[in-house]
DNA sequence: GATGCTATTCTTAGTGG
DNA sequence: ACCACTAAGAATAGCAT
């Protein structure tokens, strides 16, 4: 929209680049805010980018976290749809500057998935069934029997001399290498 | 952008409300799509809607994620700006959540991060009804006060002469207080 | 409900200060 | 490197199907 048209391809002039950066991305902010209002709908948008350390975030951090791990806490089926459009977005170099940070975080972020999901269920508002408070239920089940068994695990392992080698064995008998980080101590709620 | 200058305020009729969000989402996508190509530049989108019960999210789930994850890694003083346009309640909360953030060490503050999310649920009045809440809240009460009996009892069973040097360190081998306070009692609602 | 069609408004590429 | 401007190009509101 403006004098010519552009191709979909990265801009190579960098000034170019740069001026079109931002107004564009005023451009989508305003789409953003303009559709959540008109529409009555949740939305948010980061967005990242060389020219400023910070990303913009919008409409705010929290609430671009709740979206988020909402989403997350979908069955993973239900989000393959997704996964298919885009491949240029996973470019190389994007992957690489993400890789550390997806390594230093994978164990923390699982740590958090149960009771994300619960929260998940709490913020949405169409999920205040009775179906969904059962199912809410199970999932404290889940974290409840997953506790016990830790924290039978936790009796047994205090004859440290004995866990030298047994140890990864042990971890597996107990749950603990299924689906649970290291560090998942039980229970953040 | 059509027949007709539309207010920024919510679309009262209902079928061109839809409508609009369809057309909407579409462009909105689009650009996101253009603004990162065009401009090389890294974003994310998350729309919900009660049209359909899984939100749009751009470019997928997994470049999302990692988007949210690396912002929340931001100092919390970075992250300020954003923090403006929230009600009463939630600035006393978030700033004061905030505040420990800064503070606390990094396993920490994923647990705060859930207080965040908390706090952002409870005050949205509009998420679920009191009644709702009131019954949740009882289930998490007996299931938490189950548990946190039980951590408490094992924590005061174990031998703490023993754990003084040897059993300390294998405990931090093993992750168990790894990221976490020594007094976390593992219940922080 | 979705899809196609334009008239109309909106966005923005290119330009000059 | 940032405005202001403006015309070319895009998005879409209201209808028709």
């Amino acid at each position: 929209m403006g004098r010519k048209k552009v191709k979909h391809e990265l801009i190579s002039n960098e000034y170019v680049r740069r001026t079109t950066f931002r107004k564009r991305k005023a451009g989508l902010l305003k789409k953003l805010s303009e559709l959540t209002t008109l529409c009555g709908i949740m939305a948010c948008g980061i967005i990242y980018s060389s020219y400023d350390p910070q990303p913009d975030v919008w409409p705010c951090p929290q609430e671009a976290c709740r979206m988020l791990e909402r989403f997350k806490n979908l069955p993973a089926k239900k989000q393959g749809k997704y996964m298919m459009d885009q491949k240029d977005f996973l470019d190389k170099s994007i992957s690489k500057l993400n890789g550390r940070l997806e390594t230093e975080n994978k164990g923390n972020r699982e740590a958090l998935d149960m009771e994300l999901l619960l929260i998940g269920f709490l913020a949405d508002k169409k999920s205040c069934s009775s179906e969904v408070l059962t199912e809410i239920g199970h999932i404290l089940d889940e974290k409840m029997n997953f506790l016990t068994k830790r924290i039978e695990f936790i009796k047994g392992f205090r004859p440290t001399k004995l866990m030298a080698d047994d140890d990864n064995k042990k971890r597996v008998e107990h749950g603990l290498e299924k689906g649970y980080p290291r560090n998942y101590s039980g229970c953040y709620l």
